[in-house]
RNA sequence: UCCCCUGUAGCUCAGCUGGCAGAGCAAGUGGCUGUUAACCACUGGGUCCCUGGUUCGAACCCGGGCGGGGGAGCCA
């Protein structure tokens, strides 16, 4: 393409070479010698400045800059000079203006001012057009394509799990039926469901997790991992929590719980790693605008090892801190979100991965320890945020697995194929899952998981 | 699902004990200026979320509804 982006126009030298370029108005500034109009399209944060001397009254140029307000589409023809003002390093001294699509001051609704995050929200369709929503739209690009990289380096096949499944017992959550039936006929006919008529010939749902299923491929190629959409039909409505949601679950042949900490830690540090190398110039204005020391932080993650400490350890180091908390630390008892976060802040100023924890609170899949109480689960818990990884060993002998589905009053025969895996060279074998918006809050400090993701999708909440 | 807070101009908010609807920003106009969160002056701009009640009188008090935010649980 000849038109260059306006990140690419950055990076050319200012020699007057002349140039068209097309963007969207930040804002328009009008002074006696000259007329700034800055433009953004979206390739980078900055705003490339445009300077127009002041046109004859009456004339097309004066006629055109009269209608580039902020949020006008245009086209920008002039050269390319340096800047004589600070600010910046280059700008485009310009001849011509055409506007493509005007932008009414009277009804567009984003203004020339900083607008609350709860605003934008309501406007989603037109929030990807202010910085912030712009940069958290090129770290959220740049880490989903880190994580194929970081796979993609080390062997890991990519795997596409299926999004609907017959089967309602993944483990995890409320689900989200999927039907043909004609829901009003039903209800008015006062008849029972007959599945059987249904789409899939028995009820259906919107996978809660591809893991289930990534793990037949792992049993074949080794290293796998997935990244795709996940569906929670949950009613919880928090700043961490969304419908829909994009998840990364790698699992690996013949890792134990030991492999599979190593993993999660080298892979959360290739992600920051990578967000800092790429998006230093997004998460310098998280850092200033967003999240005070928020780059810092993000630093100070890969200087260190991460700490390990047992679900037991973390419940006697709880049980020893001074500081009060609303529900008591007992073994027995999951750790809560501000457990989570005094151990990872206060205890080991930095992440921290928790393991084995009571088969009670976790799923039946994972791989039970030799004292029958806890299972090889994994968390990862990083300061401000709380739990972002949540993984485990996967119990490899069928005897065990088939006494957990018993113990737990599911149906065997719905994991027949699961535990074929079991039945036929089986392996130990080990994954986690990462939910990406979630490790887009931690990355750019944003507080609300509805602000990381394009068009979020929570209970009640399906605009757009 | 539970608990708390909140709904007033395009946006962010103030509005006392119930007594004529306010500010900043944005917008428009003019001025100034190689400006850059531009600056200065003026102007326009309101279903005070909806609904029912109390009252001589409700943005304000009470009931109901709807929306937004935060926290908890659940979890990634």
């Amino acid at each position: 393409m000849k038109r260059p982006t306006l990140k690419e126009v950055f990076e050319l030298e200012p020699d007057g070479r002349s140039l068209v370029v097309k963007g969207w108005v930040r804002t328009k500034r009008e002074a006696k010698a000259a007329v700034f109009l800055e433009i953004n399209d979206g390739s980078r944060l900055a705003n490339l400045q445009c300077v127009f001397e002041v046109p004859q009254a009456g004339s097309a140029l004066a006629a055109a800059l009269a209608k580039a307000g902020t949020g006008a589409s245009v086209a920008i023809e002039g050269s390319l000079v340096a800047s004589p003002a600070s600010g910046q390093k280059v700008e485009v001294k310009a001849v011509g203006l055409e506007v493509i699509g005007e932008a009414p001051s009277e009804s567009y609704p984003l203004q020339k001012k900083a607008h609350s995050l709860e605003f934008l929200r309501e406007i989603a369709h037109l929030r990807p057009r202010t910085n912030t929503f712009g940069a958290v739209a090129r770290v959220r690009n740049r880490m989903a394509y880190a994580i194929h990289q970081f796979f993609q380096e080390r062997g890991f096949q990519y795997v596409h799990t299926p999004l609907i499944t017959a089967s309602d017992a993944e483990g995890a959550g409320a689900m989200f039926q999927v039907t043909t039936l004609d829901l009003e006929r039903l209800a008015k006919s006062g008849q029972g469901v007959d599945y059987g008529k249904d789409f899939f010939g028995k009820p259906a749902f919107l996978t809660v997790s591809g893991q289930l299923n990534v793990e037949t491929y792992c049993q074949a190629l080794g290293r796998v991992y997935t990244f795709g959409p996940t569906f929670r039909a949950e009613n919880s409505n928090t700043t961490r929590h969304l419908s829909e949601f994009w998840m990364i679950e790698p699992e690996v042949a013949f890792n134990e719980l030991p492999d599979n900490m190593d993993l999660a830690e080298e892979f959360i540090k290739y992600l920051l790693k990578t967000a800092l190398a790429d998006c230093a110039e997004d998460l310098e204005f998280f850092d200033q605008r967003i999240q005070k020391g928020l780059v810092e932080s993000l630093g100070s993650v890969l200087d260190k090892p991460f700490a390990h400490m047992t679900y037991t350890d973390a419940i006697a180091e709880l049980a020893k801190s001074p500081e009060k908390f609303e529900f008591e630390p007992r073994w027995g008892s999951d750790l809560q979100s501000e457990h989570e976060k005094y151990l990872t802040e206060k205890v080991v100023g930095g992440p921290l991965i928790v393991t084995d924890y009571p088969k009670e609170f976790k799923s039946f899949y994972m791989k039970m320890n030799d004292d029958g109480k806890t299972v090889r689960a994994m968390d990862v818990l990083v300061p401000r945020f709380g739990e972002i990884i949540g993984g485990s060993e996967r119990e490899e002998r069928l005897d065990n697995l088939l006494r957990r589905i018993e113990e737990l009053g599911l149906d065997t025969s719905t994991y027949s194929w699961y535990l074929d895996l079991r039945r036929f060279g089986t392996t130990p074998h080990s994954g986690f899952g990462l939910g990406f918006e979630r490790l887009l809050l931690y990355v750019t400090g944003m507080a609300n998981i509805r602000d990381v993701i394009p068009f979020p999708r929570a209970p009640k909440l399906a605009d757009f």
